[in-house]
DNA sequence: CTGAAAGCGCTTACAG
DNA sequence: CTGAAAGCGCTTACAG
């Protein structure tokens, strides 16, 4: 066969019309049961599939969801996925999966490809380039619905789902206190970066709720990269008062951390006591096995996923968008137990 | 704007033909210079966006490829598919990415959505629940291409991107008699898993080669998870005549097995040396560093996209399915080398 | 240089 | 219960 069997093949060969087939295939309850028998069966022997093209765009309905992940081999992001793909499977809906690689443009031109009636809606979580946001608000004033999750911009309003970034800091570090660390220092992303933002606040928030100085030497930014994460940490360790604590704002960071104290044969956590965020599979390999706090990954998809179908599918105008804030649950390991637990 | 502009909402502003707004927007030559001026401008102010869907309909060619693999977690395939999007971006491509979760159930669904004229051909991995292949005989029968990576299937007969398995794990087991392992144990994957029966030959090969005996009892197989990976080693550990040398299937189970041995405080390399496969990031993160088999993902999905867009864009049905195969490297770190290196 | 018409593979009032 | 016709948003010979 050279091309795809069509409604029209199948009408052709049973003489009736492609109307007729078309309520068949979909068992519409007007058709002849015998007319429907036949038609059902030449489909199932000649293999039919509909044309999905063609069915969306009489229906100007396509049943799919945009996703745009910065890195699909970021931990994180294939887990909100398989959140996200869950959720749509069970609404109906399918799922059109692009990855932006940090990068503004590819940002840029995956939202456009996308958007040539591709899909009804966006989930989308910012690269790390984007600061121009002309390209969603486009989306908005079209009124294409969109979900933001992890990588925020304030500006945007539109529905949300986020993470306590700021208690799950605090929580990170007054467990640090708890186990009797003086000196707690910060390693931060770049300044722009909402998420580390929010981790640092929570982290000053908790120092000064008990009475610790707020330490500005011991709060350092940089980019995301292992590189820096030891550069920083080197930088930490030969400071004069040198830190016995260190938050360090994600397990990618905190594994390039623990490298240079390791180096340096500083002991984790006897010396310095380590605790970052993720909670990636890595924080139960590397040694020690490394506190995090964890993100409900795969609530974050669904509920994301649930909100945006919800908003394609109010066609009343009623919907107004959702900012949600999920908890975070802090995962104890040896990096940050100075002080072992008696019982 | 209730919905997205449409030629025919230009056409009617400018007073023009549909057919014109089109001819201007490819920009075809024939269009007068004003003309095309006029449209262009109004296309770009009311961020008129053509509609894919009907463009691929009267065209029958979506310009679009599937991908199917089994979990986008795995680093493996993330970075495959980094390759998949390189080759298909360079050669005019989009992707319909979908993951399986191994489950045959999954991959069907998958399968069959995209086949209703949404791809023109497919990259696909085998889920490891898959037996029946009758989902991919149905796509060769209605002439749609499709390339095989990693997971194999060896009664297809289509293009395949494989790895040299037998040699990268005969490379393997040859640096652990290099460095004077006496008895070498296998940790493998199930019986009906290819790539893990490849590596196993690879093994005996070399063990024969070298005048090693083939000890049965150091061969073990298992379903692909940590806890049997854990059980397996000490299971290994226990025999009377403990090996000395242990190549495992994956990075994955390297983990686990490592772990049991740590956890009866085996040194690893001197007593026990360790390789895998795969080389993820893990490797350089455990401790000791895992010497693994790296494999050329970049390479494997930028060959495989340029196999099957050579495929699809053959009209004159000269295409032959192609297999290739590609050489793997071997990473060598701490985890195996019992002798050090003198300089 | 431009337009009318047919068609891609479907769905859906409308009529019978 | 079935069919003819119009239409979803485009492209493309054909004619002028």
């Amino acid at each position: 066969m050279a091309h795809q069997v069509t409604i029209k093949d199948l009408a052709r060969h049973l003489n009736v019309s492609v109307a007729t087939i078309s309520r068949a295939l979909r068992d519409m309850p007007e058709i002849k049961p015998e007319t429907r028998q036949a038609v059902l069966q030449l489909a199932k022997e000649w293999d039919y599939q509909p044309n999905i093209l063609a069915t969306s765009l009489v229906k100007s309905r396509t049943k799919t969801i945009g996703v745009i992940v910065p890195d699909l081999a970021y931990h994180f992001f294939a887990s909100v996925i398989k959140g996200i793909e869950e959720e749509a499977n069970e609404r109906g809906y399918s799922l059109l999966l692009t990855q932006t690689s940090e990068l503004y443009q590819r940002e840029l031109t995956n939202v456009q490809n996308l958007s040539r009636g591709q899909v009804e809606g966006f989930v989308i979580s910012l690269s790390q380039e984007t600061v121009d946001l002309d390209h969603l608000k486009r989306l908005q004033r079209k009124g294409i619905p969109l979900v933001f999750f992890d990588r925020d911009a304030a500006e945007m309003d539109v529905s949300k789902v986020m993470v306590d970034n700021v208690g799950a800091a605090y929580e990170a570090t007054k467990h640090l206190i708890d186990n009797g660390c003086k000196r707690i220092a910060f390693l931060a992303g770049p300044h722009s970066v909402t998420v580390s933002n929010q981790r640092l606040e929570g982290y000053t928030l908790a120092l000064k709720e008990f009475g610790y100085q707020i330490d500005e030497s011991l709060i350092v930014h940089g980019e995301y990269n292992l590189e820096r994460a030891i550069e920083i940490t080197n930088y930490l360790i030969n400071l004069e008062n040198r830190p016995d604590g260190l938050i360090v704002v994600s397990d990618r960071l905190a594994v390039g951390a623990m490298s240079a104290l390791k180096a340096r044969n500083i002991k984790i956590p006897e010396e310095v006591a380590v605790v970052s965020f993720n909670n990636e599979p890595i924080c139960t390999i590397i040694t020690p096995t490394l506190t995090s706090v964890a993100q409900p990954t795969l609530d974050i998809g669904k509920l994301a996923t649930s909100i945006l179908v919800n908003q394609i599918e109010d066609t009343k105008g009623f919907f107004k968008p959702e900012v949600k804030i999920l908890k975070t649950q802090l995962v104890v390991r040896e990096s940050s137990q100075k002080l072992k637990v008696e019982n």
